[in-house]
RNA sequence: CGGGAGGUAGUUCAGCCCGGUAGAAUACGUGGUUUGGGACCACGGGGUCGCAGGUUCGAAUCCUGUCCUCCCGACCA
């Protein structure tokens, strides 16, 4: 036993890193607050961003690219976005180093080579983009403009937990411009749902779409909309944004167009973005103390196959069986591992692919080749079969499918679950306390009782859910008269 | 930024209190036996003890400074 991982209930925190570390997905680096995703995570990384790159195709979108660097007069000009981000900027102020004469070998930042202007590191790209935009639009026939960009941002947070928040993190950040209020609304609610499917069907994360109260709105955005996840400790985790940005930004940046009748009108503008904090709510969703569970459609390995032989003799005649098995599974689009390191043993093997919480596993034997059987295992609900190998392709495919499924009713039951409806304020923090989870209750609508809740329970109103009814109640806090339940949680 | 822990072999850690020139497990290399749930034996390689000063005949160990990382909190579109 070399890897042993933190039960949940012994220490989350521990269970979590352990899970990250020891699966592979990301390490420490030198870097404050900076982490490596190592080939396993950055292989599930790609397989999500590939997914998520064609629906935003699907939906009309175009990729580009703009500068990690933002002239800090551009930053500062839509103000609320400035002062919202102004906290956790890392700024570029020197272009030089040189070598410093009094410790021999050692570089210091030339003081001759200051910057004119400071460059801020992006913790988002609205201002870059806009100053783009400026010069591209002039009339209605350059809208809408759909581009959307892979990258990395820099927040500098004060304290930073490996995917959850990092002070360098990978994200796409889409921009839209448009003719019109209602044509960028509809695109804003559009990428919502581009969101909420992406998460269900592709990482089988069920998520409440919702709007997001004054408080909790993306700092210069008119409304902004989120999906949000529930984690098995009883946290939330905001999973995805999309906000409506209104015309701030054209006014921030002057950006105008003629419309058909010849008249002057501010941009319309969306921004949207997911990040590779999606990563960290796969963790926290799926996995248990032997591991992660990965859901089939993302995993970067989907079937592992082993082979258990005694002997070169035997290890030929697996080989081939095997392979043949790889490139049939190959062949029908599935991701398989063929893992016949003869330095680890198959137990070891079993363990480590339990680990990487790769879906599927096969084991392959001298008794199965003389049965023309193989072992199949599946790790979500670590039953494990001896089944015929005819037909095996098939079954694995349907079974991929079948565990996608699984998984994700799973985390639906745990999330409808861990939904309560409360409706008085001792009833709020008892299951709070106790249970954890969304707390559906009635409140007064006023960013006084939210900060009140918050400064008394740490929970923070995640969304307000967008198919909630309208019903008439009281303020959990305040008493007051309400017209709709929203939710509730601690997040991450 | 407050509280806590820590930096010694690739990794996890012991040694530090009480100074004497670095050790275990694991990983790694070679050979052999093994292989249906984290194998075993033998031999072997590997560390300027975070960094910089200081005290001392002598510092991983004591003193001063400094950098960095992790955890809890505050903060967190």
């Amino acid at each position: 036993m070399s890897k042993e991982i933190t039960s949940r209930s012994t220490d989350y925190a521990q269970w979590y890193n352990d899970l990250i570390l020891k699966g592979g997905l990301a390490d420490y680096s030198a870097v404050r607050g900076c982490m490596v995703i190592k080939p396993y995570g950055f292989a599930l990384w790609e397989n999500m961003r590939d997914a998520l790159d064609r629906m935003f195709k699907d939906t009309g979108h175009v990729n580009a690219y703009f500068p990690l660097f933002v002239p800090k007069s551009l930053f500062e000009a839509e103000e609320k976005n400035a002062e919202g981000f102004a906290k956790e900027c890392a700024v570029v102020t020197h272009y030089r180093l040189k070598n410093d004469p009094s410790r021999k070998g050692a570089l210091m930042v030339d003081p001759e080579a200051k910057l004119e202007e400071e460059l801020v590191v992006r913790p988002t790209s609205e201002a870059i983009i806009w100053n783009t935009y400026k010069g591209w639009i002039q009339s209605y026939r350059d809208l809408p403009i759909l581009i959307n960009q892979w990258a990395n941002v820099v927040r500098w947070e004060m304290r930073t937990r490996l995917f959850l928040r990092t002070a360098e993190f990978l994200w796409q950040e889409g921009h839209t411009a448009h003719a019109t209020r209602e044509e960028a609304l509809e695109e804003t609610k559009k990428m919502l749902d581009v969101y909420a499917d992406f998460a269900e069907n592709w990482m089988a994360l069920p998520v409440i779409k919702g709007v997001k109260t004054e408080s909790e709105r993306f700092a210069g955005a008119v409304e902004t909309y989120c999906i949000e996840a529930m984690m098995q400790d009883g946290k939330a985790l905001q999973a995805g944004t999309s906000h409506f940005l209104g015309q701030n930004f054209a006014r921030a940046f002057d950006v105008k167009f003629s419309d058909k009748d010849n008249k002057l009108e501010y941009v319309w503008a969306t921004s949207w973005g997911v990040s590779t904090r999606l990563i960290g709510a796969l963790v926290m969703a799926h996995s248990d103390d032997d591991g992660l569970v990965l859901p089939p459609r993302i995993a970067p390995w989907q079937v592992v196959i082993v082979p258990i032989y005694k002997g070169e003799e035997q290890k030929a005649k697996i080989d081939v069986k095997a392979k043949e098995l790889a490139n049939e599974l190959r062949a029908a689009g599935v991701r398989v591992k063929y893992d016949d390191n003869d330095n680890a043993r198959p137990g070891w093997k079993f363990a480590e692919y339990e680990m990487k919480g790769v879906p599927v596993r096969i084991a392959i034997g001298a008794r199965d080749l003389e049965n023309n059987t193989v072992e199949l295992a599946r790790r979500d609900t670590r039953e494990k079969v001896s089944i015929s190998a005819d037909g095996l392709t098939e079954r694995i495919v349907l079974l991929l499918e079948q565990i996608q499924q699984s998984i994700y009713n799973k985390a639906l039951a745990f999330r409808d679950a861990h939904i309560t409806k409360v409706n008085s304020w001792e009833e709020f923090k008892q299951v709070l306390n106790d249970k954890g989870g969304f707390i559906s209750a009635f409140w007064d609508g006023t960013p006084e009782t939210e900060a009140a809740i918050k400064e008394e329970t740490k929970a923070t109103i995640r969304c307000i859910p967008l198919d909630n009814v309208q019903e008439a109640g009281k303020c959990v806090y305040s008493g007051k008269p309400a017209t709709q339940r929203v939710l509730f949680a601690q997040a991450y």
